[in-house]
DNA sequence: ATATCTGCAAAGACTTTGCATGAGA
DNA sequence: TCTCATGCAAAGTCTTTGCAGATAT
């Protein structure tokens, strides 16, 4: 009996009623999982993570939740270059946690830095409300993720 | 027989057999139908450009050739998110043509921007520096983008 | 009570692989 | 000539869809 079945305050519960969505167990193992580990989870790794607790959840409900979590903006979707997507919780650009990705495009190893985030936002805000102004977005998130090869890639 | 047999100076012929790869048609066509096109192709997009005009060449030679090319550096992939990949020649982070992206996240809507470019790839250059030397990276390449609601879709 | 959500199985979409033939240097 | 490249067909992966039964409010 793995703990933790008393599941943390319903904090998103609100924000999913006011969408017209319900708060089931799924949804909020789900974004238990998401909360608890340090990042870039596949689908399959949030299936795996929530089968083990709750072991009925199917891979079709993951991928559900993970789309609508998504498009409330809970939760951002990237892609890393190894066809399958990753998500994690979003904390908004400027919350905690907050960071960008270095990524080999050799072996696939992705690094998360936030070193330099501070300055990269701050210009980033800047470039964000010229661009919402002269395209007409409305821009609520970015990515930033550098290439190359990390240093075991290198030598090679 | 639609024109342009002539297929340009071999540039890359070089480029190709310095890696030990060879020139072929199908190679040469397809670079050649990324370099006269604005932007933001897919596989298909660019298996239908090559085949009006060599009908025999098939997508999955395309797909090949436009991993070759992103191993190479020629091209740079991007994801935006519709499920499938898309490829533009990538100049280079300073070269001509270089830009970011503006996604909605509603209807796929993709634009280029080139506006804020310039201040962006001078912080991203320190960026670069630093995190090469701090996570031991030889940086190649930069991708940004920014998310959120075209015009038409903010309205609903 | 009823509109939403879920699980299973099946389908779908994009991309990759196997292998014999064809082509570049 | 001897690799490397190609095309076709088949397979692989990740993701989405259809639908009857279950669930939240």
């Amino acid at each position: 009996m793995p703990g933790r079945n008393r599941m943390g305050p319903p904090l998103w519960q609100g924000r999913f009623r006011g969408c017209g969505y319900r708060m089931t167990v799924p949804r909020q193992a789900i974004l238990d999982v998401l909360s608890k580990t340090s990042r870039h989870l596949s689908a399959e790794d949030v299936y795996m993570a929530v089968h083990k607790i709750y072991s009925h959840v199917g891979l079709t409900t993951v991928y559900r939740t993970l789309e609508l979590l998504a498009r409330m903006g809970l939760v951002f979707k990237f892609d890393f270059g190894d066809g399958r997507a990753r998500y994690e919780l979003s904390e908004g650009p400027k919350g905690i946690g907050h960071h960008h990705h270095l990524i080999c495009t050799n072996c696939g190893r992705v690094v998360d830095y936030t070193d330099f985030i501070d300055k990269e936002v701050e210009l980033l805000n800047e470039t964000e409300k010229g661009l919402s102004k002269k395209y007409d977005f409305k821009i609520t998130n970015h990515l930033i993720q550098f290439y190359g090869l990390c240093g075991k890639c290198k030598k090679k």
